[in-house]
DNA sequence: CTGAAAGCGCTAACAA
DNA sequence: TTGTTAGCGCTTTCAG
């Protein structure tokens, strides 16, 4: 593999000449460079960008740390952060997060190593002491879908999105709905814990009850939405409307409804969060989050960081949107 | 940031002997182990990855080479390499490619500029010129869901898929059987043409002739698989089957016949093929090609690759599965 | 406009 | 068992 000394040697300049070609500076006169170009295509030379990297301290390489591509939103959120950054000079290393222990040692190493230039967290919300190291470290560190009042951030308004979602159930005329969602007590992801509030604040509105049989949590997963909806449908009273706090849950409480004869959206109403592509089979109405956004978005505020290095965290919330599909409808007394 | 230099000084040893603690060297005693152990705990290093990546010739790096995850399959595929890679010491760069020019020039370059320590490509085959470089590189390839001889790769038998498909709707009885896919000139990725191939021979091998009617191919993508599914079921003589090269098509497929009110499966059965997820929402029965178990075959022969350098190219064919699910029924002649 | 030389932070002989 | 030193391939002063 040829070197930068190789091409210096052919085209009989100093290597120096060869690396201020290579970076287009201006100070080579054009026969010089002709002739640097020449013995870079004879010998087929390309760049080590790790030498380079050394030199520069530059990596010209962005950090996404993110979970497993197991659920649909951390997909949709990826496919944003490919997109932005195909219009720079940056590419990108997938740091794929398992489990705790995972995460934990990309948190602590990643912001020390000079591995990359900055560094985007997708979905993982960091502890004080993380999020500290993140802060005070050389590479900028933007979060998205996650907070820290230490780190500028991408978020969604869950409270006003659970808020909007409950609403539009009660502007239906339901008054029975129920809210189903992942462990509200985890500290990992508080994002259902918002939705919950934001569910809790629009019955306090309209002066709605809430009634704690309405409310049921567990693990996530379209089988266990599926399993917590039967709970809820086949109580004396059912509720005529089911807000699920994500979308997987949401088709999870279809399949529950289906599985019991319950007809949606005539005898029950569903609305899940996220919007992600695959409500569009079920027809579910959702509040859309605009994942796709937030990735794009991540990526232009790390790389603002990276050119202005700002000191104190920025902080940018996405628009929410209710999209109405086919899965919710004015509620009817019972036939 | 503190460098080699900083934790030796510290513990009052030579780099080397700091480089050794690093590299769990056995030769370096007890006690000055816990000395340079402690300096690195007093000043927080941790090593550059970017001097020792220079410095060894190893990046612990794999490259990803793949199009923008706008089709379930890459995502699936991503996945299960995703799965792969983390039991290993490798982290994984991906190069996300939204078009031709971009697509050649990670291949002209990422082989030959000691980046990345081995090289998969997903679902993007490379020409003769362009395998010959990866194929004479010294970093090595391999290919999923592409094809070339002189290349490793991870494979599907279209043909036999194709044909499992076909076969499994001459079985239910039916003979009018559509097929419909992506256009089949494009040498681009030959997936659907040999997909093709097998139900032709299905055909043939049942005696069933084959009508050019009854064969269909367009743009990709959800939308336009509708728009050519209307052509078919709008004939005079409609085929009471579709087998559509991809799920996304068949998803397709199921749109048009809602939209025409043809009922599936009662008046028309439908077959996609590869298995992503999205299928199981609208119940679609396809050939299960396997999609995660491809990402993590892949990166079990890159790794295998790294260790042997074998001279000749691997290759290895992923099995195929007919999954019966809910839109194929058995041919009844119409009510 | 050009070249020599000093790093970037690490590893790996080679000596001691 | 340890330290010294010469690279890895590039960028970037600093002279000329």
């Amino acid at each position: 593999m040829p070197t930068i000394r190789d091409v210096a040697k052919r085209a009989n300049v100093g290597i120096a000449t060869v690396s201020r070609v290579l970076n287009n500076n201006p100070s080579v006169s054009e026969d010089t460079r002709n002739a640097v170009l020449a013995a870079i295509n004879e010998l087929d030379y390309t760049p080590n960008p790790i030498a380079r990297q050394l030199s520069t301290g530059r990596t010209l390489t962005l950090g996404v740390i993110l979970p497993y591509l197991t659920m649909p939103s951390y997909v949709e959120r990826l496919r944003g952060v490919q997109h932005a950054l195909a219009e720079t000079e940056y590419n990108m290393v997938l740091f794929s997060v398992g489990g705790p222990t995972e995460r934990d040692s990309y948190f602590k190493d990643l912001p020390r190593n000079n591995l990359v230039d900055g560094i985007l967290i997708i979905s993982l919300p960091p502890n004080d002491t993380q999020a500290e190291r993140f802060a005070s470290a050389e590479v900028p560190t933007v979060l998205v879908d996650a907070h820290h009042s230490r780190l500028s951030c991408i978020l969604t308004d869950d409270v006003k999105g659970g808020k909007l979602a409950t609403q539009h159930l009660i502007n239906l005329g339901h008054r029975k709905i129920g809210f189903l969602s992942e462990f509200l007590e985890t500290p990992f992801h508080p994002s259902a814990y918002y939705r919950y509030q934001g569910y809790r604040k629009a019955l306090e509105e309209h002066g709605i009850p809430f009634d704690p049989a309405y409310h049921i949590s567990g693990e996530r997963g379209r089988t266990n939405a599926k399993k917590m909806a039967k709970q809820l449908l086949t109580l004396d009273d059912p509720p005529t409307a089911i807000f699920a706090g994500n979308d997987i849950q949401a088709i999870g409480v279809l399949d529950a409804a289906m599985e019991l004869g319950v007809n949606v959206p005539d005898d029950l109403s569903v609305i899940g969060f996220d919007g992600i592509r695959d409500g569009e089979y079920t027809n579910l109405t959702t509040i859309d989050q605009h994942l796709y956004q937030s990735g794009i978005e991540g990526v232009h505020m790390l790389i603002s960081a990276l050119e202005a290095h700002p000191k104190t965290p920025r902080e940018k919330r996405l628009s929410l949107e209710l999209l109405v599909r086919g899965t919710t409808q004015r509620f009817r007394t019972q036939k």
